[in-house]
DNA sequence: GCCAACGTTGGC
DNA sequence: GCCAACGTTGGC
């Protein structure tokens, strides 16, 4: 068994917020939607119990709201095939689906959000792939020494 | 295979 | 609401 991962995933508030994710059935939802090569391959190598950074963006502040965990890997996301909805893709075909989803629960909203303005300022999370220029993917890995420093910016807040 | 046009993301 | 950065599409 490979070590627990660490992931960050985007949401927007007024769409689908933390506490949305902590009032869903089981504290449960299939993160659908996801229309990006990169993020759908980030999201296919998953595993379970790997962790993840629940990001709020177009949101003011724009922050980390707190954490939740995969529990149902990659399979098939449902809206694809699915006329009536947003994401819907009439050029993938059932026999061959073009994106997944994976299944994640929430696990504890931070007292604070940890603002991307923090973060920015922060020396030891330069490396951030969410901290790069035009980076807009809503899916991204977080090494282990960010995500331990991420959590004690969080305890502190 | 190039690249212009277009649509989307997301901070500000 | 603006717009820079990015990904995708499609004509050539």
């Amino acid at each position: 068994m490979a070590s627990t991962n660490y992931w960050l995933m985007k949401s927007e508030p007024s769409t689908f917020s933390i506490d949305d994710l902590a009032q869903s059935r089981d504290q449960r939802t299939c993160w659908d939607g996801v229309r990006n090569y990169q993020a759908r391959n980030y999201m296919r190598t998953m595993a379970l119990g790997d962790q993840i950074l629940f990001y709020h963006s177009n949101a003011d502040p724009p922050a980390v709201v707190g954490i939740a965990e995969v529990v149902r890997t990659a399979y098939p996301d449902s809206t694809q095939f699915d006329k009536k909805d947003k994401h819907y893709d009439p050029t993938s075909k059932p026999s061959d689906p073009r994106w997944d989803m994976v299944d994640i629960k929430y696990v504890r909203a931070f007292p604070k959000p940890l603002t991307l303005e923090d973060m920015r300022k922060d020396p030891q999370l330069k490396g951030m792939v969410l901290l790069k220029k035009g980076s807009r993917l809503s899916v991204q890995p977080v090494t282990p020494a960010e995500w331990q420093h991420i959590l004690r910016l969080a305890k502190k807040n």
